[in-house]
RNA sequence: CGGGGUGUAGCUCAGCCUGGCUAGAGCGCUUGCUUUGGGAGCAAGAAGUCGCAGGUUCAAAUCCUGUCACCCCGACCA
């Protein structure tokens, strides 16, 4: 056939960057649209990357003390409607259960028959029915502080929807949290924020940059909201974990109150914080190339897929019979919080077709195995991060391979590293910071911008700059220095540099 | 919710303006043969109430009315 094409995928991350993220779920076979409106199917490949992240997420919270537990779907609308600006900043994407049992109807079609008394929101967040339920287990400061998380999924309804970037049911984890003191519901949020920037990059291998939101990018109802916030391929932030500083905003409105050392009532201090299924949308910005999904070994479902090679069955079970064995020894060895995920792909399809389905899939290391590599006991081995390939002798491949692995990590983190590196500018006339941020081609914008560290401040015309030039205010990184200068739209005085960027 | 667009085979689409044979193509799928160390070739085959409901007509994928769904662009967002 054609037997040109260059790329597996189709169109390249620089021919059209959206319609490339498409693709490449699709042809990774991670996740489909559905029939519900804005709502997907994650299917087994993407589920299997989705239940790694959860374990070593879980891993995480149980190691600083939180527990998991659960709580109900559906909130009472009243609950939402405690916390002022936590209402403002929910309501119009909320779904309402207003009714309960269907009956048929006389054609044939089926009706909603019971109003319910109050309706039930579907929880966008658990705050309010999480906060109601700590409001009657909090008495004493001896009840504090209560750690817990829980998985779950949530709603938003959404109008424009991308597959794991921004989907109205989406799956993520909450973390909930009520304490005694300020300091330690501080300490509290910080160290969440941390967990989550020790997990993007060692374990998705993405560079983060840890800040804290400003005041117009805040969480409804928080106090502060901390951030991680991750480069994507097109140079576009990604907000990939939020942790919020909640004050007693919420243990006000919902009265989690307890009596002190001293006696005294006082309110808790709360926070809450989450990472979502978006993580896997970032996984595959931060990595994947122009032949499909690419992805960090410690995630990847599988680490090693063995390809057996033959022509007739006397090959066959020879190789397959070599496979099994290799396959054995593979999986007795130890890798990131388990032992090594080995498959082997029999199925009786063309060995160039079964490879690419194997690249597309971002397996980061294929072995291809035939009578003539059995003859020299050898596997010819191919990196899915450098498409590097050669023929390796079984018992050094055996011997190295978690450390190739582990080179297979390092270089995917160095490389969205350098990424991140190469595109954070510093700026500081808005003339530059427009040229910076405007594409050449206003038709069909090309790859343009990055990060730009700029001072700022806070003010309606600023807001509405940015607002036209659809960048903006990505977080004030907590590392960093913290020279004054003036805000480079408005010339006002600033106290330290904020990350700019176009956003998802 | 504003502006634009599209519904025809599993997928991508042609056909519609100018109504008329059994509604087409590519990809995919099934079967057979030949192939097989980097996305195979040839041949045969299965597969569509043309989004839905009305209407006009001898005759509707095609014209008219209504309706539903989805997509793109904006406003909103993890």
């Amino acid at each position: 056939m054609s037997g040109k094409a260059k790329t597996a995928i189709v169109p390249t991350r620089s021919d059209d960057y959206p319609e490339w993220y498409q693709q490449v779920i699709k042809a990774a076979d991670l996740a489909e649209v559905s029939p519900v409106r804005g709502c997907m199917v994650i299917k087994p490949w993407g589920w299997s990357i989705w239940e790694n992240m959860q374990a070593v997420l879980d891993g995480m919270f149980k190691a600083t003390g939180h527990e998991n537990a659960y709580f109900p779907l559906f909130i009472p609308m009243s609950f939402l409607q405690k916390e002022a600006e936590h209402v403002e900043g929910f309501a119009k994407e909320c779904a309402v259960v207003t009714h309960h049992r269907l009956e048929p109807v006389p054609d044939g079609k089926l009706m909603p028959a019971a109003p319910l008394d109050e309706p039930y929101i579907v929880r966008p967040t658990s705050e309010t029915i999480i906060g109601a339920m700590y409001a009657k287990w909090v008495e004493s400061y001896r009840d504090l502080p209560i750690l817990i998380n829980q998985w779950a999924n949530v709603v938003r309804w959404e109008m424009r929807t991308r597959l794991f970037l921004r989907t109205a049911e989406f799956l993520w984890q909450e973390g909930h949290t009520a304490h005694a003191t300020e300091a330690e519901a501080w300490e509290e949020t910080r160290r969440m924020l941390d967990v989550y920037a020790d997990f993007a990059e060692n374990w998705m291998a993405m560079p983060v940059i840890r800040g804290e939101k400003t005041a117009g990018e805040r969480f409804p109802g928080a106090v502060s909201t901390l951030s991680i916030e991750a480069m994507m391929q097109d140079r576009k932030a990604l907000q990939a974990g939020t942790s919020h500083f909640l004050g007693q905003n919420f243990s006000r409105a919902q009265q989690i109150k307890f009596q002190d050392q001293n006696g005294q009532e006082a309110f808790a201090w709360t926070t809450s914080w989450g990472v979502s299924t978006r993580l896997v949308g970032a996984l595959i910005m931060s990595h994947s190339d122009d032949d499909g999904l690419v992805l960090p070994p410690k995630l990847a479902p599988k680490h090693v897929v063995l390809l057996p090679i033959y022509r007739n069955d006397t090959d066959r079970a020879n190789v397959l019979a070599y496979c099994d064995s290799l396959k054995r020894d593979l999986e007795a060895i130890p890798y990131a919080n388990g032992r090594l995920r080995v498959q082997i792909d029999d199925r009786d399809i063309r060995g160039g077709e079964k490879a690419w389905h194997h690249v597309k899939r971002g397996v980061p290391l294929r072995a291809e195995i035939g009578p003539k590599d059995i003859a020299q006991d050898a596997v010819f081995l191919c990196r899915r991060d450098t498409g590097t390939k050669a023929s390796t002798p079984r018992a050094p491949f055996i011997a190295t391979v978690s450390q190739t692995l582990d080179e297979i990590q390092a270089n995917l983190f160095q490389r969205a590293l350098k990424l991140r590196q190469d595109n954070t500018v510093t700026i500081d006339s808005l003339a530059d910071f427009q040229a910076y941020f405007t594409p050449k081609n206003e038709e069909r914008p090309e790859i343009h911008g990055g990060f730009a560290l700029c001072h700022f401040s806070d003010d309606p015309a600023v807001d509405r700059l940015l607002k036209d030039m659809k960048v903006t205010i990505r977080c004030i990184p907590l590392e960093g220095d913290k020279e004054p200068g003036r805000c480079v739209i408005s010339g006002q005085p600033s106290s330290q540099r904020a990350v700019f960027a176009k956003a998802y």
